[in-house]
DNA sequence: CAAAAAAGTCACAAAACGATCACAACATTT
DNA sequence: AAATGTTGTGATCGTTTTGTGACTTTTTTG
């Protein structure tokens, strides 16, 4: 007794287009077809959409760049694709925000099944704004951090970075990665060693033996969610 | 059924340049041009390339330095391209991640074949990011390492030259391929020995009976994996 | 079996890396 | 404009990693 759910697709090359269209088609979902960046945006605002598959690679503006812009305003599922297999770990490491990744060899089957999956997760959870860990917990909707149940004051910068790794726990970001995403790629490794060293200051309940922020040596850091 | 593949040529010599886009748009490529090595990574950063063809002798940077810089980050397939056939044996075995080696000689239809095939091998192997032995795993966006399930900590060096041996089983690495690799191609042999020899001490049950990394007497050392 | 060459191990020093402090530059608020 | 808070840079110190030399063990060869 559902309503069709919408599909928007955003990619340059049409045959690949075409071919999702068809797959989600058969399954019974509605397909909206975006070429490029700016038409995604008009389509977005213009229909009800339940998920979106985003292609990276795509002439002007790429799929990060508007994912990020679409995620400053909405939570509706994005599933990246990309040709190839080892952009994947790039991109999750840009946690930028995509709630899956496609790889465009996959077959129909297994594309469908993610796209079912991403649904699945955004409609049983509408939308978490709370990260809780045992210690720790931030209000993503008001930026608002817990030790203990203690308030803690963090910078913007500090939040930031703070939330980017709570989000991906377990996930061991390059330096050349937080410099990309939080100084726009100009800055010194020394930089985030500071600014990590200010946060731990702040957040971990002793400072000198991280329990949240752990570094990985030659590398950057990650963090440990129990 | 399949959406058009993008081959980067990177060649200094316009005439082959030319040719080679010819031929392969001929077969339905899409086809992007560099004419040296900085000009080759800026559209590899920007494009999705689904393979290279890349010239050995360039001004400047070379077809090797290229390739290994490629290779840091991405594991997109890579056909050499010399003028003569005796080089080509040089090459090979230098385990720079070449995937084929094309001389420049060689009919289009030759040429056009190569590039299907390790297209098709890449596609075939949807990379995988954990490579995993019988007591052995490695977890390449994660670069944690198990042993018997229990987790390793690996230096960098470590972890770097365990990746390069666990990625190409049976292989035989020189010690001068590894100096080459891994210490730009200054240092000696006995520093790879006893690089090895630590990475040993951690990751085999028992290091005086190596399972994993065996020596090759007077050569080097290869990876058994089972 | 002995000598030579290659490989392995250990210990120590040099180099690279990470954490922290202090201070200056910059922005924000009042 | 002063006060406050935030962020980047340089200096310093402790830690980890890595290269080198001395020495031992293993393998090859005559």
């Amino acid at each position: 007794m559902e309503a069709k759910q919408t599909i928007l697709v955003v990619d340059d090359d049409k045959s690949i287009v075409e071919l999702l269209r068809d797959f989600l088609e058969n399954e019974g979902f509605s397909v909206k077809i975006a070429h490029d960046a700016k038409r995604a945006l008009v389509v977005l605002e213009e229909n009800a959409i339940h998920a979106l598959i985003l292609d990276i690679m795509m002439p002007g503006q790429s799929g990060f760049e508007l994912c990020r812009q679409i995620r400053a305003e909405s939570d509706v599922p994005i599933l990246f694709l990309s040709a190839r297999s080892d952009d994947i770990d790039k991109i999750r490491g840009l946690a930028l925000g995509g709630d899956d990744y496609i790889v465009k060899t996959a077959s129909p089957g297994e594309i469908v099944a993610r796209v079912k999956a991403v649904l699945r997760r955004s409609h049983s959870q509408p939308k978490r704004n709370v990260i809780d860990y045992d210690r720790l917990t931030l209000d993503l909707s008001t930026r608002e951090v817990l030790l203990d149940g203690q308030s803690v004051s963090l910078t913007p910068k500090e939040y930031d970075l703070l939330r980017l790794f709570a989000e991906h726990p377990k996930h061991v970001f390059t330096y050349e990665q937080l410099l990309e995403r939080f100084w726009e790629g100009v800055g010194d490794k020394h930089t985030v060693r500071v600014q990590l060293s200010r946060l731990r200051e702040k957040i971990e309940p002793n400072p000198n033996a991280p329990q949240f922020i752990k570094n990985v040596w030659g590398i950057g850091y990650c963090f440990k969610g129990e």
